[in-house]
DNA sequence: CCGTAACTGAAAATCATTTTCATTTAGCCC
DNA sequence: GGGCTAAATGAAAATGATTTTCAGTTACGG
C-alpha cells in the first residue's frame, strides 16, 4: 500500500527508456541504472557522480557503461552538456524544446529557462562579419536561493 | 629598408609584455614565443597548435611553458577560453571590454562581438528562479565566409 | 527457446594536463 | 658589468579523464 520514496523521476525514466528503444538502443539494467542517476535532473553531475549515483541501482555497473551512455543519451538530445569555468564535462537532463541552462557556480543546480530572442541581435552580426550563424549558445551563471544566502 | 613580413602582431605583442611585465612576471624569449603565437587572434587554438606556432620562434621550448603562460594570460584576462561541442580547450586571444565571439565550426576562425544586452532576460530569469546571476556566457556557431562556400 | 548483434566490465591504451625537480635566467641592486 | 635571487625553464614522471580492446554475457525479434 506504501510506495517507498523514490530518489528517481519514473516518469521521465519511463520515456527516456522509450526514446532508446525507439532508436535501436536495448534497454538493460545498468543502463536503467544511468537513467534513473540523471532523471532527478536538477543538479550538473560529473561522469563521475552519475556512476556512484547509478551504482546505487546496479551495483556492478561500469564507469564505461556511464561514459557509453552519455554518449547515446547527447545524440538523442536527452541529456546536455554544462560548462564551467575549469571543467566542462558536466550533464545534466535535458528539457524538451528550446531553452537554456541557469547554473549555480557553488551547487551545480541547474534551472531551465527560455524566451531569449537573440535574433536582432544574430542578424546583426551576421550581417557585419559574413558568417552564416547556425547555433548559440548561451548559459548563465550565478548563486541558488540557498547558495547565495550560507 | 623592406620590413620582414610578420606573422604575428608585434603591437599586441608588445601591450601584453607590458600587461605581463606589470603583474610581477618576467619577460623571457619562450613567454615572448607563446604571445606571438596567440598575437594574430583570428582562430581559436588547442595548446598543440600554440606550441607548434610558438616553436617557430623559439624551437626549444617545451609544452609546459605554453600551458603556464596561458594560465598566467588567462588569469590576466589576456586570452579566453573557447567553448566548442567536444573540445572545451580552445584559446583565442581575448579583445578589449565586453564581448563575445562567434566561431566558424569548420576553420575555427573567430569574429568578436559586443552590443548583447541580455539584462531583461537576465532580470526575468532572476526574479523566476530565485537565483543571482553574476555572469552570462554567450557563444555563437556558424560558416566563415570562406568555409560557407567550399 | 534460439540466434545474433548489441552490450557488458576489466584491463590496457590513449590523451591532455599537472607536478616534480635540477638547472638556467630575467631583472634588480650595487 | 658583475652578482644575487626568486621566477622560469624543460625533461620526465605522475595524474586523471576518457577511449579502446576483448572475451564473455544478454536483450529481444523471430
Ligand atoms: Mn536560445
Ligand atoms: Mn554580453
Ligand atoms: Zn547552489
Ligand atoms: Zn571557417
Amino acid at each position: 500500500m506504501q510506495n517507498p520514496p523514490s530518489d528517481y523521476d519514473a516518469k521521465r525514466v519511463a520515456h527516456w527508456r522509450e526514446v532508446l528503444r525507439a532508436n535501436g538502443y536495448r534497454i538493460t539494467p545498468t543502463r536503467e541504472a544511468v537513467l534513473r542517476a540523471l532523471s532527478a535532473g536538477n543538479y550538473a553531475l560529473e561522469a563521475t557522480e552519475i556512476f556512484e549515483r547509478a551504482r546505487r541501482f546496479a551495483p556492478h555497473l561500469g564507469l564505461v557503461t556511464v561514459y557509453r551512455t552519455l554518449d547515446a543519451m547527447l545524440s538523442l538530445g536527452l541529456v546536455e552538456r554544462v560548462h564551467c569555468t575549469g571543467q566542462c564535462s558536466l550533464y545534466v537532463a535535458a528539457e524538451e524544446g528550446h531553452h537554456h541552462i541557469l547554473v549555480c557556480r557553488k551547487c551545480r543546480r541547474v534551472w531551465h529557462f527560455s524566451g531569449d530572442d537573440l535574433t536582432n541581435l544574430m542578424n546583426d552580426v551576421a550581417n557585419e562579419s559574413g558568417f552564416v550563424i547556425e547555433d548559440h549558445w548561451l548559459q548563465l551563471v550565478g548563486l541558488c536561493p540557498e547558495c547565495r544566502d550560507s
